[in-house]
DNA sequence: CTCCGGGATGACAACGTTGTCAAATTAGCA
DNA sequence: TGCTAATTTGACAACGTTGTCATCCCGGAG
């Protein structure tokens, strides 16, 4: 900035000016202080500007999810992208993988660079650390899975509903036999849809038979190895609700094996791509992660504008696909 | 920072030396300063920092994708990602979708941010703009496409050779009426991929009918409304190459459309999630996003590290995946 | 002719940090 | 005891920018 000032024949000042359009500069000097800028090529440096100015703003804000290469959290990463470059704010991601102390890294690494908001989709189970941004001012918001020990907005799916809406399908479709499988309990999404299914079969009058519920399942083998399971079972399920999508897919996968994907039933949560393409077609209770994305980040650049109302929990509705699957009859 | 160090009674510098952990400190007063730190919440300002230190290095890189959304850029961007933290370093991103100018913008924003590093998956067919960057110190890597009038290191899927493969494979399964469907001809890998379609019918004699190529398609309705069409011509193609993943899925709903996924024989290039549970599972050639990034990455930090040697170009080989849909005879 | 107001421009400090170098303290040794 | 060397600590400037305030110049009013 020096070199443009001294070719141009200004101050420092004046290309400062110059560089963020303020008023009450000559357009010749304009225009002189943009030609050494274009000469120079000359760059801009947002740190060492926003280190001075007042607001401090960087913007850039920061992003957690669980992994940025599997298609919720990218179809997530995308929706919030859109809303911020019309803002001209970046966007800084990390995954976590499950894992509460690289949370805290990342937070720690977004607040070291001063963020201007965070959007996280969280792991751990206290976010009372999270006090020191929110007191710097740093606006938080929480995607997928709510906050613990800490008010925050939220943008939630509608897992409960969701759930309830799925095992539903299946009942009115004459299924008494609903098999469950479930991720991780500690992961507060996959414990509500297990609450859902539970609901949903107290609400009809069905008992809940523990033989057919499988919790903690991590990844497509596993769920496949335990439907195979399920269905060698007498009496044998004649329908499964799989709460997560691959899940889902190990569950497809085993029906396949067996040759039972005509027979039993099958309804999964969150959508899968192609499940159109399959046969049967795989009936889904799909999630709206881009929904979830954009009502995050309009969430969070609302309170950026300064919105200090009370904190905001939204809700995305969950929508049932029929494909399919879902449909089998006992 | 001048809290910390009131707390602690000590200077400012002091206060530097252990947060950045620099000898010479008595353990005593470490301490002091520790428990200040923790006390006040201080948080580091790694952008002052950068200003001042002499490498100026940003622990931020640049990471500029197709759409960050769309499976193939997620999952390059988690392998850079998952190289990057084992250097502390954080990844920003953002989607061009074939926009030439977000192209400029997204590294305009990246250069004003003093990232360390770039990666790009570019959409624009100029890259001498990108000289400033080079000149400033900034390494560059291409990925996925190469760049234009610049010179810089390079991470290519093997489009020609893949292609190629894909093509010799139809063949070799007497295939002689092969129709082709491919994306922009505008896009670096989409003109080798047709390229790699025309050389290796050639290299087997075969002449080329123009009227089973289809150029210049976009998303998954377009190809499959071409299918349709391609479908319905008189002699009809025995065999369909789809040189992109979505022209592979909308080939893939026009079969189905018209009842002929057994007869006609497919072949997709770049792999797509589920297709083995499809009937028939789609052979595909796959490309290898995960280790594109890896490359890329590593590459990139070992320019970081100062490596000076000749530009490098690395090029990722593809694997036939034989699914089913590919091994369908005429 | 003087004085005033307003617009254009610049000098300087400050943002939060670290590199440089000098000062202060301690230990070691003759 | 006096001197040197090593170790620990701090004062200060500087990184690249912008907010504050002073200065300068001009035209127009009195």
């Amino acid at each position: 900035m020096r070199e443009v000032a001294a070719l141009a024949g200004v101050s420092l000042k004046t290309v400062s000016r110059v560089i963020n359009a303020e008023p009450g500069v000559s357009p010749e000097l304009a225009a002189r202080v943009g030609a050494a800028i274009q000469r120079l090529a000359y760059r801009h440096n947002l740190w060492a500007s926003s280190l001075r100015r007042t607001d401090g703003k960087s913007a850039t804000i920061g992003l957690i999810l669980e992994d940025i290469g599997n298609p919720f959290s990218a179809t997530l990463h995308r929706a919030i992208e859109d809303v911020a470059v019309k803002r001209g704010v970046l966007v800084l991601a990390g995954s976590l993988e499950e894992d509460e102390d690289r949370e805290r890294e990342l937070v720690s690494a977004f607040a070291s660079r001063r963020v201007d908001g965070l959007v996280i989709m969280p792991a751990s189970h206290d976010h009372s650390y999270l006090l020191n941004e929110r007191k710097a001012g740093t606006p938080i918001v929480f995607v997928d899975r709510p906050p613990a020990f800490l008010d925050a907005d939220t943008v939630l799916t509608d897992n409960l509903g969701g759930a309830r809406r799925g095992v539903r399908h299946l009942v009115e479709h004459g299924h008494q036999r609903i098999a469950c499988l479930v991720d991780l309990q500690s992961i507060q999404t996959a414990a509500l849809r297990y609450q859902g299914y539970r609901e949903e079969l107290e609400a009809r009058n069905l008992t809940l038979d523990p033989g057919l519920v499988r919790l903690d399942l991590r990844g497509i083998e596993h769920a496949e190895a335990e439907v195979m399971e399920l269905l060698a079972q007498r009496p044998a399920p004649t329908a499964i609700f799989a709460a997560q999508n691959l899940l889902t897919i190990g569950a497809c996968r085993a029906l396949r094996r067996r040759g039972l994907h005509h027979q039993v039933a099958l309804v999964g949560f969150d959508d899968i791509l192609l499940a159109d393409l399959l046969d049967p077609g795989i009936t889904v209770v799909a999630q709206d992660p881009a929904a979830m994305g954009r009502t995050a980040a309009e969430l969070l650049f609302v309170r950026l504008d300064g919105d200090r109302t009370p904190t905001v929990h939204r809700v995305i509705p969950t929508r049932l696909i029929e494909r399919g699957s879902g449909e089998i009859t006992p």
